[in-house]
RNA sequence: GGCCCGUUGGUCAAGCGGCUAAGACAACGCCCUUUCACGGCGUAGACAUGGGUUCGAUUCCCGUACGGGUCACCA
């Protein structure tokens, strides 16, 4: 009765990891490892038309990346091997044809143009069953005069197909309204809706984790287990992901709705880490006293998960949200770790004079993604143009007439200091600005606007000095004044 | 269109017959502050709708509307 729990990943490799597909991969493994079970990867490569190169491999590292270690799957092996399907190719054909044989699946012989024929004749019609119920000796005849054929799944005609979702409770469909679909394909490979089943069974999957897109169809999925004499699976469908449409309504996540794969979302600068929480959190809420947990680490996932947890209603995949987390867990790095991670997005050609680390220190907390950087530090490398106008600051109570001395005075106090750190430059102008009766904030202020050209850069002034060392905190101030000649 | 599923603020989402209906993101305001960011405080904003059931419905049932999914030799 406590049999172990085995979930399975089954992708099909397109060439990048959808997000929400990453997420479905997500729930399947903490199904099973919540419960101490196994998560296996297999690849569904059965469609040869669509082979994308090095599809799979980005399929691996994703998961690798993200801490969804497999336990049997493509490298690392396991007892129910091979786990790409077209290498299975040999293991269909037996099944299929057992099904012939006990009269729930039959071969047909109409061509494709038949088919596409029938398709434009009748909307809605399907296929008709024409070769349902050939005679046996036509079949042979058919078969041995080498007439191209797929084989069908023999639908019952009347009575209802119930089967019971995990998330969903009881789903029921009418007999009548499935269609004869194909098992084998014409080319000797079986479809994703044979082949799956085939599989799950033999590779002892206990909880078929997926889409809810797969909710309609998996009633001829419970008929073929039935057929075949197999236990069913339980199943487990998935709220599906949502986009916002620029109108306002929303649809399926997909490209049009910006950055929709893993690799996409990593090479804009979100963190692996940070995208499994968030993702994590799209269609599931752990309950309790947890219910307002947000942050979650891969264990605490693991521990927390629960399929009662899961929604029922499509979950809009919110960017804003997505990037809330990804700056909070830049925050959360360690300098040394942060340092790593900004490394690739960083441009290589910093000037000599700029402190690179304390630079960074100052962007650790001031990201929400990565690629951001180079855009933040544009005021280290170099000043932006500027007119005097932006000297002028009501808060600070800076005005045209007040600018040019208090940018001397930030000068002077320049000119005579001996520490340079951003600390030290700061008590000296606190110290000035209390002589003079100003506010500190006038001088600071009009030193950052000579400094960086700029009315808001990450950091203040002094840290800027600190930052781009004295000689180069010279220049651009004397090229402040110059602006008032 | 047929069939299936869903419906709590703009978004995620708690709630599982009795609540002033949580919390988070976003928005807005204030505070902190050397600009920004971070942080703190606060404001605004939701049970799609009509009928039941019940002493009492966001919660249970039915209809309607709206939304989504699905109807391939794709998965």
């Amino acid at each position: 009765m406590n049999q172990t729990v085995v979930t399975r990943f089954a992708p099909s490799p397109t060439g990048y990891m959808h997000i929400g597909n990453l997420r479905t991969a997500l729930y399947s493994y903490l199904t099973a490892k919540h419960a101490g079970g196994k998560f296996i990867l297999r690849i569904e490569d059965t469609d040869r038309e669509r082979l994308v190169e090095g599809a799979t491999d980005v399929i691996l590292s994703t998961l690798e990346m993200t801490g969804l270690s497999y336990d049997e799957g493509p490298g690392v092996g396991g007892e129910h091997g091979p786990y790409i399907q077209s290498e299975r190719k040999d293991i269909y054909p037996k099944y299929a044809e057992q099904l012939v044989k006990s009269g729930h699946a039959y071969y047909c012989f109409c061509s494709k143009e038949r088919l596409e024929q029938l398709h434009e004749e009748e909307a809605n019609g399907g296929y008709d069953r024409h070769c349902r119920n050939l005679p046996a000796e036509e079949v042979a005849r058919n078969l041995a005069a080498g007439i191209p054929y797929v084989i069908r799944q023999k639908m019952p005609t009347e009575g209802t197909v119930t089967y019971h979702d995990a998330v969903f409770g009881e789903i029921s469909c009418e007999c009548k309204e499935l269609q004869d679909q194909i098992l084998m394909k014409a080319d000797g490979y079986p479809t994703y809706n044979f082949a799956h089943v085939i599989d799950d069974h033999l590779m002892g999957v206990t909880h078929v984790v997926r889409g809810s897109e797969y909710i309609t169809s998996t009633p001829k999925y419970a008929l073929l287990y039935d057929a075949l004499g197999w236990e069913r699976p339980t199943y487990v469908h998935l709220p599906l992901l949502m986009g916002k449409n620029p109108d306002g309504t929303v649809s399926k996540l997909s490209k049009r709705h910006g950055a929709v794969s893993f690799q996409d979302l990593v090479k804009d600068g979100y963190l692996p880490e940070a995208i499994i929480n968030y993702i994590a959190l799209l269609g599931w809420n752990p309950k309790k006293e947890l219910a307002e947990q947000e942050f979650f680490t891969l264990d605490e996932l693991k521990a927390a998960f629960s399929i009662e947890g899961v929604n029922k209603s499509p979950a809009v995949f919110d960017f804003d949200k997505m990037l809330w987390f990804n700056g909070e867990y830049i925050r959360r790095l360690s300098f040394e770790d942060f340092t790593e991670r900004v490394k690739p997005f960083l441009r290589t050609d910093l000037p000599a004079n700029i402190d690179r680390t304390l630079m960074l220190s100052l962007l650790h907390g001031r990201l929400a993604k990565l690629s951001e950087i180079n855009d933040k530090i544009a005021c280290f490398i170099e000043p932006c143009e500027y007119g005097t106008e932006l000297f002028l600051n009501k808060k600070n109570k800076v005005t045209a007439e007040n600018a040019l001395p208090l940018l001397q005075s930030a000068y002077d106090i320049l000119l005579g200091a001996t520490e340079w750190t951003s600390d030290a430059l700061f008590a000296l102008f606190s110290a000035k600005a209390e002589e003079l009766g100003v506010k500190s904030g006038a001088l600071l202020w009009c030193a950052r606007i000579a400094l960086s050209g700029m009315t808001v850069t990450p950091g203040g002034a002094t840290e800027i000095m600190a930052v781009i060392g004295r000689e180069e905190t010279m220049r651009r101030m004397e090229g402040g004044l110059a602006k008032f000649a």
